[in-house]
DNA sequence: AGACTACTTGGCATATTCGCCAAGTAAAGC
DNA sequence: GCTTTACTTGGCGAATATGCCAAGTAGTCT
């Protein structure tokens, strides 16, 4: 493919927004946003939380903190991650406000 | 994987949540999201929008409609694509409100 | 009817993502 | 220093996504 972004106008900001949408598009990370909202969460907290291996969840997480949804700080053994921006409730809204849209007739503000 | 969704709470929800980001989680799909935002658009000015077979952005358009996404109306040979809901214009800026949040310090409503 | 245009669908090769295991790092406790 | 706990990173097989070509469908036009 001839890279998209390379040929649209708002290429970076396009780029960034992918960025992010990605990092919530899969079952565990989004689950682990949701988490989140309610407050600060070490690794392994979040690894019974979706169920999978440490180093999974690690994985995800790194996705996360380089879209730029999280900050991470060690103290002690453990690691806490939490969300950067609140507003990530907002995103969701957005989310389940299209979701009625599915259904034929369904008016959408 | 043991599924996800049939260990937590908010499976459905969950579910319906990650089908719309995955459509959008893509620099094609984006792009068209982006450009139906302006209007009902039909395939050919999409494909040339991004620059794919047309088979290929008949496929994106696929996705984006199972996820709840668009409409398709057929009119003549054309078949036009449109949002189901405009609200999808909040969405990104609520994307967008969490990308300055990437550089440290910088403070996000 | 036959030709042409605008799509959609099937199939397949390539690319990306995912998740586990194994190995490595770092702080805490003894 | 040695052990344990909490995590990260490397690697690799398996699953999923992507994109093109070829073939099929459905209107339009003559």
């Amino acid at each position: 493919m001839p890279k998209l972004a390379s040929r649209t106008p708002h290429a970076t900001r396009d780029a960034r927004r992918i960025a992010v949408i990605k990092a919530l598009a899969h079952p565990s990370r989004l689950a682990i946003a949701e988490a989140l909202q309610a407050g600060e969460r070490c690794v392994c907290d979040l690894r019974d939380l979706v169920g999978a291996d440490l180093s999974t969840v690690s994985k995800h997480l790194t996705v996360m903190r380089k879209a730029g949804l999280l900050d991470m700080e060690k103290r002690g053994l453990n690691v806490f991650y939490r969300l950067r921006c609140p507003c990530l409730l907002n995103f969701f809204e957005c989310v389940d406000r299209l979701i009625p849209a599915a259904q034929p007739k369904t008016t959408c503000k």
